[in-house]
DNA sequence: GACCTGCTGCGGCCTG
């Protein structure tokens, strides 16, 4: 005999709980057909309200894949389908549900492969996959529903393209497909929906509104005459930072970087030789067992505190953190805001974050996240715009999925929001880009990926290329990492080659929370044992930049105006106000309506300072260039150092700044050319270029197990990249490396939104007696990029003038 | 009166 049916109410009341009006709402929705995005900043919440309308609209149809989940995550996997089943014997009792991952195992591969089950828990790149199939459309042609879980996380990446151009597939297998998508912290909703929806489908917007207490508070420094006016590590807080963790049962302390989590780790240990056993570390490049046992140690409770890295952002839904500690600047409000939400993770209780700053000017920018956190001020997610590279790899996925013909493939594409805009041209050049390799590849056959059958279907003709593409789908690429591990077998991890290059066998590093001694080198891994001495260096991963966002940037402007008018109520700014009277009696405080700049002369030379608040990025950008049109005319030679608040330009001759700012040194006209000529901007199309190689599939990594290195990869996709520029300069990768490299190294469109508002602002330019607290924080990041269009006989003079001067006469300092 | 930067995410082969 069935089970008995449940509705969505039932499934409350049988619990006892109220649903919400946005659950409701949802499920009427979903009932109806409807698709939509549904955003909370709470997660079960959301979950069951997508899932119990599935099943109410679905359940009584058991067919296979009925609804597809997807998840940015394996981690997440196996606890949204256990959450999932538990609605599923209710509401739908012959409901079979699974979950496929990358390492799902094989028996449970061929299990799901036999009898699929209704419900199918999988991520982006395990669904395209599913898709390279010849059987896709028998296998995925009858999906009635997919849900995206995180969706704010994968929109603005080309993961999110793939999840837009396989669902663009099953639309046009089934275009009656319901798509949800679940969200949390995100600034720009409509886009999101549209991102995910397609660009025809409007769908409804579904605000699953939970009034969610937020506290943010700052651990404000001890004694601020001794606290750093720069750097970044920030253990000068260790002692109040050990206080707030003794003080709660499990803690959360989030670093910006995996190295600073390193050596937090090592330094709240010394503190606390007693937390040994209750202390954890969590980041990235941690073998995945060590991880999960961390994971595993926080949902039991053993665990007093772990710091990590955003590798914890997701995925702790279901433990039980009490308080969350932010190390250094957040960097964005949304980012903030996820981290806070990793406390209280239960409705009706609070979220927390603590933010420690790690240098004085944090304390500005600590009371402005608040402010904006508050205010939900939270950054917009931008999906990339036609991706070429993501496209390529999709036309070959597809030619393996069954076929496809032109026509037909065109539309398809073209329904992704993501290439909306793109010509029939354009796709042309992709399809035969991938049919004969183009101009300069045509003459190797590795690189005719598909060909046309009789019926004018283009497939994949070669078992070797369909194998080589089934390995390499994805849009995540990462530089090539070396295994770390233990002579006497076990993987620790992962560790750059680059850093690895500067050891050699007998030298210690910090990893993974030890000191490990280098043993030998061999096949890409590097085996190490467990080092007699205490101290090591700690590694540190090339990742990328993270730059201030501008609403945070804003806030901190809007914080520092406040401070300008004499409102020192914020506690984080009271304990500043001395260090910013200095700067407004020395200079003065940047503030939204007016740019400050500095300039003055020290024994380095001369100094000139500016304070956009335009996040690093930019100021790289716009010290490049204003560096550039200064030496235009008259050969000179400036460093450069920027952090998130400004950029300084150091010469060793006086340069007449009021007199170049008059005659347009900031004027955004000829913005392009400028930017253009001051920077190796091929360089850093060239850099952006290897990832584009990567998913366009020109560049293969390696076999699982018996990886590429870094070097070999490189070497690859810099000649592809050569060979392009000679022999197909039209190659649309390459303009999407330049576009790439524009638009989100160097912020091109934040770098003309700062000029705008630098030549329009009144210019308050100081001569400040000594260095002030604001010059200072840049002055100590000293010198990342140099940039000279001085003669060498010139700097040879100028070498012999210091060392007369210095030979002369001492003056006093 | 100053040193400590740089995240995350997935997938996959061949062994007569």
């Amino acid at each position: 005999m069935p089970a008995e049916r449940q509705t969505p109410d039932d499934w409350f009341a049988a619990r006892g709980w109220q649903p919400f009006a946005f659950q409701r709402e949802v499920w009427a929705a979903v009932a109806a057909g409807r698709s939509g995005l549904l955003h909370a900043t709470t997660g079960a919440g959301k979950t069951y309200a997508v899932w119990l309308g599935a099943l109410a609209a679905f359940g009584a149809e058991a067919a296979p894949h009925t609804v597809l989940w997807i998840t940015p995550m394996r981690a997440l996997a196996a606890d949204t389908t256990r959450a999932l089943a538990d609605a599923a014997a209710a509401l739908a009792p012959d409901w079979r549900l699974g979950a496929r991952t990358g390492d799902t195992a094989s028996a449970e591969r061929a299990r799901l492969d036999r009898k699929p089950p209704q419900a199918l828990v999988t991520t982006p790149e395990s669904l395209t996959l599913m898709l390279t199939r010849a059987d896709a459309r028998a296998q995925l042609g009858r999906v009635r529903m997919v849900v995206v879980d995180e969706w704010h996380e994968l929109m603005g990446s080309k993961r999110g393209v793939q999840v837009q151009l396989a669902l663009a597939r099953l639309r046009q297998w089934n275009p009656a497909l319901v798509v949800w998508g679940l969200s949390a912290t995100l600034g720009n909703l409509a886009t999101a929906r549209a991102a995910l929806l397609g660009a025809e489908n409007a769908g409804v917007l579904v605000q699953g509104a939970l009034p969610k207490q937020l506290l943010i508070d700052t651990l404000i420094p001890p004694s601020m005459e001794r606290f750093p006016w720069g750097g970044h590590l920030g253990t000068r807080m260790l002692e109040p930072v050990v206080a707030e963790i003794d003080a709660a049962a499990t803690s959360l302390v989030f670093t910006n970087t995996r190295s600073q989590a390193e050596l937090w780790y090592q330094a709240l240990l010394a503190a606390r030789p007693d937390w040994a056993g209750l202390l954890a570390l969590h980041h990235g490049s941690l073998d995945k067992e060590i991880r999960d046992w961390v994971e595993l140690g926080l949902k039991e409770g053993r665990l007093k505190a772990v710091v990590c890295t955003s590798s914890l952002d997701l995925g702790v839904d279901f433990l039980p953190v009490e308080r969350v500690l932010q190390i250094g600047s957040a960097k964005g409000v949304a980012r903030l805001l996820q981290r806070a939400g990793r406390s209280g993770h239960a409705p009706g209780r609070p979220s927390r974050v603590t933010l420690v700053p790690t240098q004085a000017l944090e304390l500005v920018e600590a009371a402005a996240a608040r402010q904006a956190a508050l205010a939900r001020q939270v950054e917009p997610r931008e999906p990339p715009t036609k991706p070429f590279d993501v496209l390529v790899q999709h036309l070959v996925s597809m030619a393996l999925g069954g076929g496809f013909t032109p026509d037909a493939m065109y539309a398809e594409v073209h329904s992704a929001y993501s290439f909306r805009a793109l010509t029939r041209a354009e796709f042309d050049w992709a399809l035969g880009f991938v049919e004969g390799g183009g101009l300069s590849l045509a003459a190797y056959p590795e690189y005719h990926r598909i060909a046309r059958d009789e019926a004018g279907v283009f497939r994949v003709p070669s078992v070797a290329i369909a194998r080589r593409h089934r390995m390499s789908v994805g849009t995540i690429v990462s530089d090539a990492m070396m295994s770390v591990s233990w002579l006497s077998g076990g993987r620790i991890g992962s560790i750059e080659e680059r850093f690895l290059a500067y050891l050699k066998p007998g030298d210690c590093f910090v990893f993974a929370g030890r000191v490990l001694e280098l043993v030998r080198v061999q096949a890409m891994t590097a085996y190490v044992r467990k080092a007699t001495k205490t101290r090591g260096v700690v590694p540190q991963w090339g990742g990328s930049k993270m730059p201030l966002s501008s609403e945070l940037a804003g806030a901190s402007l809007q914080m520092l105006a406040r401070a300008h008018a004499g409102d020192f109520a914020e506690p984080e700014i009271a304990a500043l106000r001395p260090l910013l009277e200095l700067q407004e009696r020395w200079s003065a405080l940047p503030t939204p309506d007016r740019l400050v700049c500095e300039t003055f002369r020290s024994r380095e030379g001369h100094h000139f300072l500016c304070y956009p608040f335009a996040g690093r990025m930019v100021h790289i950008g716009l010290g490049s260039l204003l560096a550039w049109r200064a030496a235009r005319d008259r050969p000179g030679s400036f460093s450069i150092s920027m952090n998130d608040y400004g950029f300084e330009l150091l010469s060793a001759e006086p340069v007449d700044w009021r007199g170049l700012i008059d005659a347009g040194l900031f004027s955004p006209a000829g913005l392009m050319d400028d930017v253009l000529a001051s920077l190796n901007a091929s360089e850093l199309a060239r850099r952006r270029f290897r990832e584009i190689a990567r998913i366009a599939g020109l560049v293969f990594t390696g076999y699982p197990g018996a990886p590429h290195s870094a070097r070999q990869v490189q070497a690859s996709a810099g000649l592809f990249y050569e060979v392009f520029r000679q022999h197909d300069a039209a190659n649309l990768l390459l303009v999407q490396a330049d576009s790439e490299a524009l638009e989100q190294e160097l912020e091109l469109g934040r770098l003309r939104a700062a000029l705008d508002r630098m030549s329009a602002l009144p210019l308050l330019l100081a001569a400040p007696p000594r260095p002030t607290p604001f010059a200072f924080a840049l002055m100590v990041e000293r010198l990342r990029e140099s940039l000279s269009t001085e003669k060498l006989h010139d700097r040879v003079a100028r070498m012999l003038r210091e060392l007369e001067a210095a030979a002369g006469p001492a003056s006093p300092a």
